[in-house]
Formats: C-alpha cells, sequence, structure tokens
DNA sequence: GTAATATATAACTATATAGTTATATAGTCA
DNA sequence: TGACTATATAACTATATAGTTATATATTAC
C-alpha cells in the first residue's frame, strides 16, 4: 500500500466496493456453511432472482466466488475464504466503535462480534 | 460474521464503502507518513480542496482519520493502522489473480505489493 | 476593525448502480 | 419434439454520490 499508482487504488477500491453492498455480503454471509444454488439463495436473500443473478455475476468478476452448474442448478461458493479475514477485520473495527454506541452494539447477534471486540 | 443481521451488514458494507473510493484510497495511503493538513492532501490529490474535503468529512464519520485543528489549519491522520491489514489483505487477494494477470502485476509499483504476493 | 488564508458547506450536474419486470437462454424429463 | 425448471440478461427507474463552482465560516496578521 505504500507504494501504489493511481490504477492500483483503482483497482483496490474496486474490490472493496464489491464488498460494500448489504445484499452481496449476505450473499457471501449465507456461503459460509457451503455452497448454495441461485433459488436457495434467492430464496436466503428475500429478494428477487434477477437480482441475486447480477449481484452473483459482480462477485464472481471479483473472483470472491466460484461458480459450477450441475445438471438445471448453478452453484456458487466461497472462491477464497480470506473474505471473511476481511470481514472479521472490519466487524473488530466496529466493534472499538461499539464500546461506546451501545444502540450498534445491539446489532450483532452474537459470538463473532463479541470475539472480535475482545482481540481489540 | 456468522450471525450478522441485515441491520450489521449494512453497517459492514458502508464501512467498505468508505474504503471504495480512489480518491479516499489515495488520501488514507498519503497518511501513512503521518499527519496531513487539507491544503497538502489537495495537492498530493490533484482535486479540488472542496472535494477532498468532502472526502474527508466521510473518513472522519467512520472514525478513519482523526482531525486535529491547529492555527489556521486541520490536520488529520489515520485513527487506526489496522485499516491497513485490511488493504494489504485486499493486496493479497489482487496479488493472487496477478499471476495470471501479467497487465495488471505491472500496476503494482514496488515493495508491499511483492510483499503480499510472497504470503500467498 | 480589515485583509488574507484555510477549511467546510451548499447547490448543482453527471454518472453509476441496486432494484424491478419481462424476456431470453439452457438444461431436464416426458 | 414440447413442457417445465433454473439461471442470466435486457431495459428501465430511482437513488446515491463523486466531482464541480461559488460561498460561508474561522483563524491569523496587520
Amino acid at each position: 500500500m505504500s507504494a501504489l499508482n493511481d490504477r492500483s487504488l483503482d483497482y483496490v477500491s474496486k474490490y472493496f466496493k464489491a464488498l460494500a453492498e448489504p445484499m452481496r455480503l449476505k450473499i457471501l454471509n449465507a456461503l459460509r456453511d457451503g455452497e448454495k444454488n441461485v433459488g436457495q439463495l434467492t430464496e436466503i436473500s428475500g429478494c428477487t432472482q434477477a437480482n441475486i443473478s447480477k449481484h452473483l455475476s459482480l462477485l464472481s468478476q471479483h473472483d470472491l466466488v466460484k461458480r459450477e452448474s450441475r445438471g438445471n442448478c448453478v452453484f456458487y461458493s466461497i472462491a477464497d475464504p480470506s473474505v471473511y479475514e476481511l470481514c472479521e477485520l472490519v466487524c473488530g473495527q466496529i466493534a472499538k466503535r461499539m464500546i461506546a454506541e451501545d444502540d450498534i452494539k445491539k446489532m450483532f447477534i452474537e459470538t463473532d462480534a463479541l470475539q472480535s471486540r475482545k482481540k481489540a
């Protein structure tokens, strides 16, 4: 990061942007426990199938998910688990802020956020 | 990340979004070697002072930078160096892709990107 | 006080994209 | 073959925001 030119910054920012949508995080979160097909992800997400397909396409472009079609279905899975490291770092950051903001604290349902908080 | 509700996903995505702009990454990059005032950052960035102020305001809202006014100037500095861990993780991800994409490889000027690549 | 400098904000334009509905494409099974 | 199911895409709308110019605010120096 010490010596990135404009093109690199553009590239890195696009990667962050891929992670900067709640629906895409929801998809990645849903894939934590293994591959799922588009139909399953549509059901989980609560939005339209077309929208999920668009998000999956974008995640795929950024190599965040792997695509594998089997029979009539297309299964998606996490391409690289290190994406969760990113999320944990972010949760850690947010956890630090939560200490002073009780309403935000309540957002996190359970274990992971608290673990990040202990680290911080 | 295993059990985040919609509000948490929203919150995390906003954090990523703060990092999802080249100009803001440029600012954070410029602050690696210590605090800088708005004028300096304007000069480095090559865009208008108004735009820089807006970006700094947003970074500040997300606790990514600290604001301190001294005399006539306002100095900004990195609030939490762990933001660079995030960037390094991303660079590591990108480094993996670079192996197959020579043109992207050339984007990274020197040491850090290569180090991330060794790790990968 | 005024002038000069530094930063922030208001108002606006242009662009990107999340979401929608409708349709196209591709695979399965009769 | 045709009917059915699953996924992808096209076309569109609405919204968010990066960037601009012009202006407001605040601090220093005189």
